[in-house]
DNA sequence: GATGAATGAGCCTTCATTCAT
DNA sequence: GATGAATGAAGGCTCATTCAT
């Protein structure tokens, strides 16, 4: 039994149906919201049975955690990429990662409702703010780094914490209003928005 | 026994007791988060049985979507008044009202929690985007006059739709933070990355 | 306290606010069904507050019966009424008897409604049988007299027992037609079904 | 310990556990009455867990509506499997479908009192007469065509459709009585009773 | 791996009944 | 008499989880 054939081996296929069954998820929680979803829904979205998704994940607050670590692990790789590939100055710096998080495919519908559904019950759940906390601050920090080396280069008199704080702000509150504003404005306006931000802060730069 | 001492009344006014109710499902919220609130803990939190809740709210349902517009007129009223006492000048209104967000009692822990889980969920309910999408649309309109005529006095090259939505952004994602992140930041953190923000803005002004 | 004013005695009052409770709890059977009936209902079908109801019927299980023993009183009264004004032969006895059933008042659809959801549940509930049991043989001791007499008279080969019970299951039946039948016939042709079985049980005479 | 016996197995197949559940329902309904019936009732008859009705029954409602379509095929199935086995003649399919009515091991205490329980509730659930409504046009034209053909043959003065609804009743009254009544007759005297009736309808031919 | 029958805890909700006013 | 707030038992139903196949 379990002869060497030429077949996928079973790691991959495990890992893929793990990234299916997540990818529902965050499908199922944009469209119910996390207090309505139910591991039947996931298993819907997913086309395989319910109790497939339990053997993979063991309980649904695992299932939900693992998506959180998913999305967060997803951003993180999103943002650090498009870091590597930009210029050396501060402000092409700065510029790759608010862009990344607003040209990627990664800030889909989907994932930012996912994203705001998160939020909101962090508050009642240390578990996501763990999830969340580590990458936060590596992120954090990295804006913070490129704000203060902008504020030396433009000798701009704000403190690098505020304004980094400001323009994540801007980010993920323009997300968010896309998700919950009755009538949201487009993503280019969002995006014409953080620019705002940001040519307010730093005024020589952009 | 039957002793005379000063205890709430065994039956409340309708108005009263639709309102302890409200309080109690603020903090339970809070507590809890919205996917894992339950009448009974509604109840308990009000020290009624769960029966009562259902008779004054019909369904839990309608209990959110009521505490809800509670916690969104109660929002405006505070700025509103704060606007009514404030000076004349748009430098003054601002300031007014953006220390009606950060000075008043309606800024409490449980309240900015189930603010925070109502955005969260808010995404999948049209029903709460509905209860706040007119008083929003009202603040909103209310912070572009006031962004407009700063920007006309202090001759500032920004759209004061970008001003305002930016300003409100921080304010809300600062409530945000002080919610969902593992180590937050005080609340005086919080108002001066507002203020900073302002004086980034309205640079002659604040 | 009490005073004898010329007012309306209580008396009158408590027995015409019962009436007006079991006549709204009549309509209420024939609307709802009994399974489904509530207090409630009927307390909005009386236009009273249900706690009312209560004061009045001390219990839902009493209130019931009583309106079951209101109809079997009423039923009862009816025949017997149309039976005294009736002529002294058994012809003209046994047609006052099935006239009775289909010209009067009582007949109407809300009261044979209430009927047949009482016949639905009277073979769980013994209590129910109680109360129409002994009304129940009075009738069709009656019955049986009157077709005993025919069927001296007309030296018809049929026990007065089977006949009896023939006529009563016709008259009975056609009325549960009506009730429970998807497209049921006209009442008169109820009517009309109950005269054929008496011009066939009993040719000479009818 | 776990010895080898004779019991039923923890699973079944979808069909045989839904027919339990109907049987154990048809039960629960002879026992309770449709007004009392709960799930639980039901679950504990079948010996199986509450969720597990609901997993093959959806809901209460449909449970019920469900149970109603059985008793009525079963009861169709029965007389046309009677009417098939019988001779050519008229006389000889009435008796079928008459003996078929009172021999078969459909009439049993349960059914009997679930279809009286039914009846009660029609009036006021229209699903009730739909599920009925066709099966009980078969059943009606079939004994109107055998009534016609005895009518042709022995030159009978009463109307095909009378007659038919005649016998109807009577078979379906006697059933009531056996279940409502205070002190019912037996069931051999129900037999007599329709016999009675037959003969009287058509008194050459029985 | 995968399915889906089965369980049971716990939810929302209904509603008869009580009781202060 | 009359109202309606208040209670709590009990019901229908959902759903995470288990487990036989």
């Amino acid at each position: 039994m379990d002869d060497i054939v030429d077949r996928p081996p079973r790691t991959l296929s495990r890992d893929a149906r793990r990234q299916q069954v997540i990818e529902a998820t965050i499908a199922t929680i944009a469209a119910r919201g996390l207090a309505r979803l139910t591991l039947t829904d996931v298993a819907r979205a997913a086309t395989i049975s319910h109790g497939l998704v339990l053997f993979h994940f063991q309980s649904k607050e695992n299932l939900l955690a693992e998506t959180l670590a998913y999305l967060a692990d997803e951003y993180q790789a999103n943002w650090q990429a498009a870091l590597a590939k930009a210029g050396p100055g501060a402000a092409d710096r700065m510029r790759a990662l608010i862009e990344a998080d607003f040209r990627s495919q990664i800030t889909t519908q989907d994932r930012l409702a996912a994203w705001c559904a998160f939020w909101g019950e962090a508050q009642s759940r240390p578990v996501y703010q763990e999830i969340c906390g580590e990458r936060d601050a590596t992120y954090v920090r990295q804006l913070e780094e490129i704000c203060a080396a902008l504020i030396r280069e433009g000798d701009y008199g704000i403190d690098p914490v505020h304004a980094a704080r400001i323009l994540r702000l801007v980010v993920e509150g323009t997300w968010l209003d896309l998700m919950t504003l009755e009538h949201p404005y487009s993503s280019e306006e969002a995006r014409l928005t953080v620019l705002a931000a940001m040519s307010t802060l730093f005024s020589k730069h952009f």
